[in-house]
RNA sequence: AGGACUAUAGCUCAGUUGGUUAGAGCGCUACCUUGACAUGGUAGAGGUCCCCAGUUCGAAUCUGGGUAGUCCUACCA
């Protein structure tokens, strides 16, 4: 083995092995255990939530396979309508094609041709995290067999009346053509004005005066509203205003919908733009003009001037022409909350336009049920209060796009308006006996992505066949996922499943954080922040990283700003840390929380750990390649240090499993993390020392220690590797036969459980009691400066029987670890001489301090350990003089804080002698 | 506006049903190439557990109020 943990030569080479002998696939036995992945964007790239989740996933199925489990975890990706659509069209524009210059079918044969081209690669890099999707059955949302679950279930809820057409107001985008779902929506606060206008009355007597953010529509106006119980206004309504510049005379109504307090308290009321306006024009049964084309400039319905103008500049020119009647009455700063496109950063447009519809409040009873009575239980729990909350409240769901990447809607048209849903147009016309002298033409939008997304965990698994993966693999085992999706994606899972399967998609949602930077921004490519997990994997010099995260930049000042920042963070660019250490990381962050932060200089820390445990395979090998290690026999004897190694293990084991049992992931690798280095490499290695070169030590001694090393080693390594699998499978394979294990990959090796019979509570307290004393040893030679190279000649006093007996077992432990020429007990009429003191229980342990230790260094010591010991004792009585504690607390606790007095304060007495017997001298 | 979450060492975070000497990693200080590992070893420094009040014999932990921050949902023109 090399010297120093090198990731490059390994990881990819075990990928190509497990890839190629097929063992991600299911074994066919067991219990089983399914995860169907969330499908990224066929033609997008692996970001660092991506790696988080993958690395989650991958844990859990590798996990349940060496559990035994009958394991799938189900890989495809997602055709992502409006995010490929939009690549591909950018593509063209940069060519000065568009889409419509090539036609339906021509572009989307282009699409194709591009998700071929780049389809690979994400699913090249979910390779390199090592994830053990079972690649032989990788679905896509638009092959074939998800695309019929999707007519089916289109088909099937049309029948039902759970899919409508209808028109009203919808979320218009007004770059991308096409309506989008409330979700699609994002709302921030930005600066605008509030403008106020006066709207003469048609009785000449005066004006109202309305205030709007968007001036422009008040040509599509057909009322001003106030309140019904508002004074000011009362004998107004119903009485009518002349629309300034329109030439229309529109009503004076009531509704209580109008805030009295807000600006005037009349409110202009355009309800073919505004979606309260719209809900108050069907209250009234005003009339709706919709005054804007599909690009959002302004269409026929307004005067003549403002026809074809872009929709910001007619803006302004109605704001100057009502200016210039008179008619402005003043303009105000004001923040408000402005919609926008997640996908084009367009300002959105509430439009009225014909869209299909879900009844998602029908779909959504049971599915609030399935969450209720436990048969999906989030973890952690609150976010169930999420779903729950909108679940409650949820809107029916605009499901058609005005795109052409996608599944085409199959409903087909008659002349006559009349709609006609099915599998083809053939059969539309056999069913509905519809001669070929009757024009049919279908419908020319498509589904949103996540229609199909929604059916994911059966459509995978070949629904509506009745397939036998089925009745296995569904319903899934755990969905894991960002809790910024649990809308868009799990609840319509959830609800799409429960009706058409009458059983719940998953039966655990585990909702993890969402992956930021060290400052806790969000990665964007806009803020220059992004990491890519593969340059964590394979390391980036600085140039590289920097040219990658400017790239493509529209404005250069962006670019600047963001490469300083660059230069600056990553001086030195990135170094190749390895999956396995990128993964270790990913775990350690996996706690309860929302924001994950992931800073570079923790990566750095857990690759150390790989190369520590490399490094202590090495010790291993050393010591036992070639050597018995009592892999066929029984001739060996388990000494002290190897019955606590063990005893660790199993309760190692206990603890890790709890852990993966509850998500918690960074308390398992905490777990593994602590165990291999601060008990195995930190102690057990260093006692294993002084048998193996020992040149009393029996052969019996020495082959139980041969034995325990590589044993807890080959065990280990299988508790570690759901969490770092490349590392553990290639010491696995030198390790596993000298451990007695045989197999060819340690993926398939049984996880190594608890044995409570093996836990050792005698082994942990001698070793403790070790510890204890080689510490108190160390500590004094640390803080006296006393050269590490320096053999001392401890001597021991006061111990009871016990102490001697555990003096006896461990003197060469002693000796070894803490450097010492001697260690003896006082006999009983020897002085001591004058020496520096440590304490391990009521064992005092001697450093003579002759030619070593300064007194006055000593003495400070001394005071140091003093002052504390005296808070402590001070704490300890001042609650035992309480007579309430006393009286009250449970007796156990009583007792532990008595005995805990007692021993603090023999403790406090002997290091006051030695400070006296000090400062006699 | 409603709701959720967070606040513990310089930084990032653990802390299980109230009883711990409040922990870890990174960073920091001193010493050390000792025969697995300097991607290392040994020792050490560092905390008013956001603030106030309450419950309790006892609060980082439970309750109420406040402050700060993050986010979600809805939205007043």
């Amino acid at each position: 083995m090399d010297k120093t943990y090198q990731p490059a030569n390994i990881e990819t080479r075990w990928y190509q092995e497990w890839e190629e002998k097929g063992y991600f696939a299911p074994s066919g036995e067991g219990q089983p255990y399914s995860i169907m992945i969330p499908p990224p964007n066929v033609t997008g790239s692996l970001h660092m939530g991506h790696g988080f989740q993958e690395a989650i996933m991958d844990a859990l199925i590798r996990y349940h396979r060496m559990k035994g489990c009958n394991t799938l975890w189900q890989v495809g990706t997602d055709h992502a309508g409006i995010a490929t659509q939009m690549v591909v069209e950018r593509q063209l524009e940069v060519q000065g094609v568009s889409r419509h210059d090539l036609g339906r079918e021509a572009f989307i044969e282009k699409v194709w041709d591009w998700k071929a081209e780049s389809g690979g690669t994400i699913t090249r890099q979910l390779r390199r995290l090592g994830s053990s999707l079972d690649w032989s059955r990788e679905r896509f949302t638009m092959d074939p067999g998800l695309s019929a679950a999707v007519q089916e279930v289109f088909i099937q809820l049309y029948k039902e009346g759970l899919i409508y057409r209808g028109q009203r107001l919808v979320n218009w985008d007004p770059a991308l053509h096409t309506a989008i779902s409330d979700l699609e929506v994002i709302s921030e606060e930005e600066q605008g004005h509030l403008w106020h206008f006066k709207y003469p009355l048609s009785n000449g007597e005066g004006h109202l005066v309305v205030a709007t953010t968007r001036p422009e529509t008040m040509l599509g106006d057909t009322a001003v509203a106030v309140h019904p119980e508002d004074e000011r206004y009362a004998h107004l309504v119903g009485q009518t205003i002349d629309l300034p510049l329109t030439g229309r005379q529109i009503p004076i109504i009531a509704d209580d919908y109008v805030d009295r307090d807000f600006g005037t308290g009349c409110v202009k009321i355009t309800p073919a733009h505004d979606f309260n306006d719209y809900a108050m024009g069907q209250r009234h049964g005003l009339d709706m003009i919709n005054i804007l084309t599909d690009d959002a400039n302004l269409n026929d319905e307004v005067p003549e001037k403002y026809r074809g103008m872009e929709r910001f500049a007619a803006r302004k020119a109605v704001v100057d022409d009502l200016d210039a009647i008179g008619l402005l009455d003043k303009v105000e700063d004001h923040t408000l909350k402005v919609p926008r496109g997640d996908r084009s950063g367009v300002v959105i447009e509430p439009y009225l336009t014909n869209q299909w519809y879900v009844d998602a409040k029908t779909l959504a009873k049971p599915a609030i049920e399935a969450v209720e009575n436990g048969d999906i239980q989030f973890v952690p729990k609150n976010w169930e209060n999420t779903y729950f909350a909108w679940m409650r409240d949820i809107q029916d769901w605009c499901i058609s796009r005005q795109l052409w990447w996608g599944h085409r809607i199959p409903a087909w048209y008659d002349d006559a308006g009349n709609i006609y849903v099915g599998e083809d147009e053939a059969s539309v016309r056999a069913d509905n006996n519809l001669g070929d002298d009757i024009a049919l033409r279908q419908d020319e939008d498509v589904l949103d992505t996540w229609f199909s997304s929604a059916l994911w965990t059966f459509s995978t698994l070949g629904w509506p066949e009745d397939t036998e993966d089925l009745a296995t693999f569904h319903p899934s085992s755990v969905l894991v996922t960002g809790f910024d999706i649990i809308f868009f994606w799990v609840a319509r899972m959830i609800m799409m499943t429960v009706h058409f399967r009458k059983e719940v998609p998953f039966h655990t949602v585990y909702v993890h954080g969402l992956v930021r930077d060290s400052h806790g921004a969000k990665m964007s490519k806009s803020k220059g922040n992004v990491l890519d997990p593969i340059d964590l994997i394979d390391g980036i010099d600085l140039e590289s990283l920097v040219t990658k995260r400017t790239a493509g930049m529209m404005q250069p000042k962006l670019a600047k700003k963001i490469e300083k920042q660059t230069r600056k963070e990553f001086a030195d660019g990135i170094a190749a840390y390895g999956t396995d250490a990128l993964r270790f990381t990913y775990y350690s962050l996996a706690s309860t929380g929302r924001d994950i932060k992931f800073d570079v200089g923790r990566i750095e820390g857990f690759r150390n750990f790989c190369n520590k445990l490399w490094n202590a395979a090495r010790y291993v090998l050393m010591n036992c390649e070639e050597q018995d290690c009592a892999s066929d026999h029984d001739n060996y004897e388990l000494g002290l240090a190897d019955r606590w190694i063990i005893s660790r293990l199993q309760e190692t084991e206990a603890e890790v499993e709890k852990a993966i049992a509850n998500y918690r992931f960074d308390l398992a690798s905490q777990a593994i993390y602590d165990f291999v280095w601060n008990e195995y490499c930190d102690w057990y290695l260093e006692l294993s020392k002084p048998v193996l070169w020992d040149d009393n030590a029996s052969d019996a001694a020495k082959t139980g220690t041969r034995r325990t090393l590589i044993r807890v080693l080959e065990a280990t390594l299988r508790m570690a590797h759901p969490l770092m699998p490349f590392i553990t499978e290639e010491i696995w394979q030198k390790v596993a036969s000298l451990a007695g294990q045989f197999g060819s990959t340690i993926m398939t090796q049984a996880y190594p459980e608890c044995d409570d019979k093996r836990i050792d509570t005698f082994a942990n307290a001698d070793i403790e009691w070790l510890k204890g004393v080689i510490v108190g040893i160390r500590n004094i030679r640390g803080e006296m400066n006393i050269a590490p190279g320096k053999e001392l000649e401890v001597l021991l006093r006061n111990g009871d029987d016990n102490d001697k007996n555990r003096l006896d077992q461990n003197e060469q432990y002693l000796k070894k670890l803490a450097k010492l020429s001697s260690i003896r007990f006082l006999n009983e009429d020897e002085t001591a001489p004058v020496a520096s003191a440590a304490l391990v229980g009521d064992l005092e342990i001697l450093v003579p301090m002759a030619g070593l230790i300064d007194k006055y260094a000593e003495l400070a010591r001394l005071a140091k350990e003093i002052d504390k010991l005296e808070n402590d004792v001070k704490r300890v009585e001042g609650k035992l003089g309480n007579s309430s504690f006393v009286d009250r607390a449970p007796a156990e606790v009583v007792a532990k804080e008595r005995d805990k007095l007692a021993s603090q304060q023999q403790a406090l007495e002997k290091l006051r002698q030695q400070q006296q017997e000090l400062q006699k001298l």
